[in-house]
DNA sequence: CCCTGATTCGC
DNA sequence: GCGAATCAGG
């Protein structure tokens, strides 16, 4: 049986997961029969609120950014090379099984037959897993010839 | 596309 | 008072 109503120990409840800086989505499925709105609704009902993401209108600039931190160190963007996963029947993802859940990164020689593709799970929206997202990105690696200082 | 909170408005 | 729908942002 599912009680969506606010009793008491509900709000409590309420009170305290939100106050605890819990989403609403999270108190939503804690506490069961209600929907992020309405933890939400009752949240700004109770004059709780404002609190997690700023997704406010008004952007409280700080008045002067002091610039002259030390950074210790950027750390080197990591090189990843990622192999072709072999798929469950043992072969690569070639062009004939290739699909939308696989990344398309090309791998061997087109004109040859062992041409195939990386496979792995794309990036939502990409075409690519993510490190050949990046890769794709970035398309060649930075070389140390003579570089303009 | 996933998530976040904010707001509106019919109930 | 309630919360789905919608909005606005990350």
């Amino acid at each position: 049986m599912t009680q969506a109503n606010w009793t008491d120990d509900r709000v409590e409840q309420l009170k305290s997961l939100w106050t605890e800086g819990l989403s609403a989505s999270q108190i939503a499925r804690t506490l069961g029969g209600v929907t992020r709105n309405a933890v939400i609704g009752k949240v700004h009902r109770l004059g709780l609120a404002g609190r997690a993401s700023p997704s406010r209108v008004e952007r409280p600039r700080l008045p002067t950014t002091p610039r002259v931190s030390i950074r210790p160190h950027v750390p080197p963007a990591p090189i990843i090379e990622e192999d072709p996963v072999t798929l469950d029947d043992g072969n690569f993802a070639t062009v004939l099984t290739i699909n939308d859940r696989m990344c398309r990164w090309p791998i061997g020689d087109p004109s040859e037959n062992e041409f195939h593709f990386c496979g792995r799970k794309p990036k939502s929206g990409s075409p690519y897993c993510e490190a050949h997202a990046r890769k794709a990105y970035q398309p060649q690696q930075q070389r140390r010839d003579k570089l303009a200082s």
